[in-house]
DNA sequence: TGCATCAGCTTGTACCAACAAGCTGAGCAA
DNA sequence: TTGCTCAGCTTGTTGGTACAAGCTGATGCA
């Protein structure tokens, strides 16, 4: 009957609690010396158990306070409207869009001159390790670690359109700042994936355990190459993209709020 | 000096192996006696450390084998090109593309009359709990199970499209079927978004610790209401979602291969 | 030769013990 | 009242032990 290892079965029991509300999002579980008398199990089963739990994102502990129910807040980018001259990118529609949702929006940023990693390289068309100009940006949202974005323009860009290198943010926006060097982006190509963070992401990101990265990287093309590589990193609990294609006249009718 | 506690000593010191190759993808970590000697720790602290590996996605573990350092092999999707009458869904672009790379593909298909869940009937502008077709596909590359597709189609439209209840696959494909009928699909909705999988899915996509899912939700519009929603799970690990767009000539010229 | 068995490796499960470290509220002192 | 300390809770870290269970190659029998 009971083959399943103990630890498993502790686990089972706590995520159907979860789930039927007997311990709600944001609620404290029993100690583990609690749960111990429970199960009758010792601290170690329970604890493992209970670290299933926490690598599948449904709960999360810290020293001293306890094991906590996660709640998440879906926060929602519309990746289809990102970048045109009419709402023009960097800093923009994340302000925005976090203003708009009754949030604080916050971020630091850095530019530097590096040789591009093999990834941006490749997508670039450029020779790995050449140079290129890095734009990176921590956004914060209330002052939760939201993403990260590290944009990289090739140094042949360099050279038509100076301002890149600046440090301060480029107040028009990068797009349209290279647009009026007739420099336009007239496409991009978007590729997601998902793992789980590296330590970096994870400090950078407070990403606990159990809680994957978005990886959104962005290609922006002008007429005849590649001008730019985003990559954007998101924690995955918080947020979700969303690409608006073809005709959707439907979709807001009568939508409710 | 030494704060970290000693197993993310051990997790951080085997990271760095694997990443600088003395362990390359596919290769064996010495066994948890073995790194219990070099790094003078007890097993109970070497398992700890390389549990964290584990749940990281680096590596995986089998009893009898030892820890094995995992290696993906990603799997790009188009996602932007997927649903137009030149390139029907359901089957049609994912067998083309697996087979285009040269891989196997399978799947099982399976076909009912369900209550729409919550998630389904809002996006369907539906009531919670009213009937919906279910057409559910479980999917395979080389045996290796990589994907669940549930598309949702809501009752009114079954009324126009009874063939949609038929258990078989339909040949011409469902959205070309439907736009026979006269239900052509204009737009569509997407969104994205990474979590750990849950049991259930884990068992489906048969993954171990450390990997997440992709979440992908397309909700497919006529020109005056939602006529599909469907929710496919990937393993996020072995798959890329693609979007192009814009104007993407650039982007294939002098393209290798 | 071919096949079954088993020793000896591996990780998995489960228990025990002890102390470190973080948090909270009670209670005392200024 | 205000502020500090500390007892007593929580989880974190590390050590130990024992046996179960899966895998592999060597051994030896038919």
């Amino acid at each position: 009957m009971n083959k399943q290892p103990k630890y498993r079965q502790v686990a089972d029991a706590l995520r159907r609690e979860i789930d039927n509300g007997t311990y709600p999002p944001g609620s404290r579980l029993p100690s583990e010396s609690e749960l111990s008398a429970r199960f009758d199990a010792s601290r170690n089963t329970i604890r493992n158990g209970l670290n299933l739990l926490v690598t599948q994102g449904l709960v999360s502990s810290s020293q001293g306070l306890g094991y906590e129910v996660t709640k998440h807040e879906v926060f929602e980018l519309n990746a289809s409207r990102f970048e045109n001259l009419e709402f023009p990118q960097n800093g923009d529609a994340y302000s925005t869009d976090v203003t708009n949702a009754g949030r604080r929006p916050h971020q630091t940023f850095r530019v530097e001159l590096t040789p591009a990693p093999a990834y941006v390289a490749e997508r670039l068309k450029v020779e790995e390790g050449s140079r290129a100009v890095l734009r990176f940006c921590h956004r914060f949202v209330d002052d939760v670690p939201w993403s990260t974005q590290a944009t990289h323009y090739p140094e042949w860009l360099v050279e038509q359109g100076p301002r890149l290198t600046e440090p301060g943010d480029i107040a028009e926006g990068t797009t349209r700042y290279l647009a009026s060097l007739g420099i336009e982006q007239v496409g991009y190509f978007d590729e997601i994936s998902a793992r789980m963070p590296t330590p970096e992401e994870a400090r950078l990101l407070e990403i606990g355990a159990g809680v994957p990265v978005l990886l959104w990287t962005r290609t922006g093309f002008s007429n005849d190459r590649p001008i730019r590589c985003t990559v954007t990193t998101f924690r995955g609990d918080l947020n979700r993209m969303n690409y608006e294609i073809g005709d959707l006249s439907a979709r807001s009718e009568n939508e409710p709020q």
